[in-house]
DNA sequence: TTATAGTTCAAACGAACGTATGAATTATAA
DNA sequence: TTATAATTCATACGTTCGTTTGAACTATAA
């Protein structure tokens, strides 16, 4: 019997789904346009993945479940060279963020694409997205929140969590609008080829993501903390 | 003659409107639950704006005008103050930052409703309202651009474009996420009520916006700049 | 070869979509 | 009051949506 699964059809699926969620989001998105682009069949999703939802999701899973695992490789290879010091924030934020951006040049897993993805999907979250990216993140996060904490001994816990939404905000816009955000802004930003942007874009963003992390605590006006 | 439009019903379908489109997006949002949650009849939208998406436009024309306008008041009278001096960046900031986070205190400027709505709206830009925005925004980005590029003089022009692109990312998303993103992470912050929780975030990514705006500039790796 | 499980396919399903229509109703101005 | 413009309404149009179906086809194992 033919236990192996026909990993092509499958591959081409997600492929194409990708980019169409991508370009369009999720409700922009048809089963149709899909499997017109994979060259596939239009029951094939149905076949394959059983429905548009179960898609999307495993659209995520495929990658997420690679970059979930390197991001604890990392940390885990920083904090056993810190031993029982903490690791430096600037460790720590290239360890996540970094490792991120860095996927965008790995065409293999998903390339800028899925990046992109990524972002607008964060702040577009349906419910049934939102609570699939929650159960896949969790972990994670948990892991670098308490790095965080210890390497950032005098800063307050909450403002930390908030510096860590405000990167990860600033991340998925620099993604997600690497080229949609110039439309909006009309900018012409440099004379730069696609793949020297993406080089760059990591050390620039990791310069802000770092001032960012380490600014000045906040003042608050009239309420005392 | 009945010249004077029937503002009662624009305005029911403008809010239904503003919070389905945040809640759900523009795709996931359909003519029949606007009219549904204003209470108007199906046919109504169409009446009064043509189709779903001059609604749209509508949408974020009714609070954009005024925001515009007050970035550019508040640019204008801290230009007038500093003479020919350069504007101190914290202040600029703040005047294009500040003045939009403050809107989420204002239910008669769409509240939080609205600055979701745009924080989403960036990162999914679909053809038309990305051209619409681009046009809506353009005046007061160079304007702002402009400044930012007199106060920072020995910061690269193009960093500083970056910069405010990541500072855009940053409000977007602290906006967008005030609620989603905790669900997503799964973290609780902290115990304050949510007027409490608007007042704090405002000097809170005032600091994390700054700290990166003035971060130490960026080594790139092997090609030098 | 034959039996069986896996996969693809064309076609169709009912539901929901955005929009249009023309009659009914309401408001305004003469 | 009457004439006219503005607005609301129920209803329907043609399309597209996600999903299902059962037959056809393909690959595997006996």
């Amino acid at each position: 019997m033919a236990e192996v699964r026909n990993t092509d059809t499958r591959e081409r699926i997600l492929d194409a789904a990708e980019r169409l969620f991508m370009a369009h989001g999720y409700d922009g998105t048809s089963m149709r346009q899909i499997t017109g682009e994979a060259g596939v069949n239009l029951a094939a999703v149905n076949y394959h993945f059983g429905a548009k939802e179960t898609l999307m999701q495993e659209v995520f899973r495929r990658r997420l479940d690679w970059l979930n695992d390197e991001r604890m490789r990392v940390l885990d290879q920083l904090e056993a060279e810190a031993g029982d010091q903490p690791v430096k924030p600037s460790a720590i934020v290239d360890a996540f963020f970094g490792t991120l951006l860095r996927m965008a040049e790995d065409e293999t897993r998903g390339g800028v694409t899925f990046l992109r993805l990524l972002g607008r999907t964060l702040t577009e979250p349906s419910e049934f997205i939102r609570a699939f990216l929650a159960h896949e993140y969790k972990a994670v996060m948990d892991r670098y929140k308490e790095a965080l904490f210890r390497a950032l001994p005098e800063v307050p816990k909450a403002e930390i969590v908030w510096r860590f939404h405000f990167m990860l905000g600033a991340t998925s816009y620099a993604i997600a609008g690497t080229d949609a955000l110039r439309l909006v802004t009309d900018w012409q930003i440099e004379d730069e080829d696609s793949t020297d942007r993406i080089d760059r874009l990591v050390p620039r963003l990791m310069s802000f993501l770092l001032g960012g992390l380490r600014a000045q605590l906040p003042q608050f006006p009239d309420v005392p903390q």
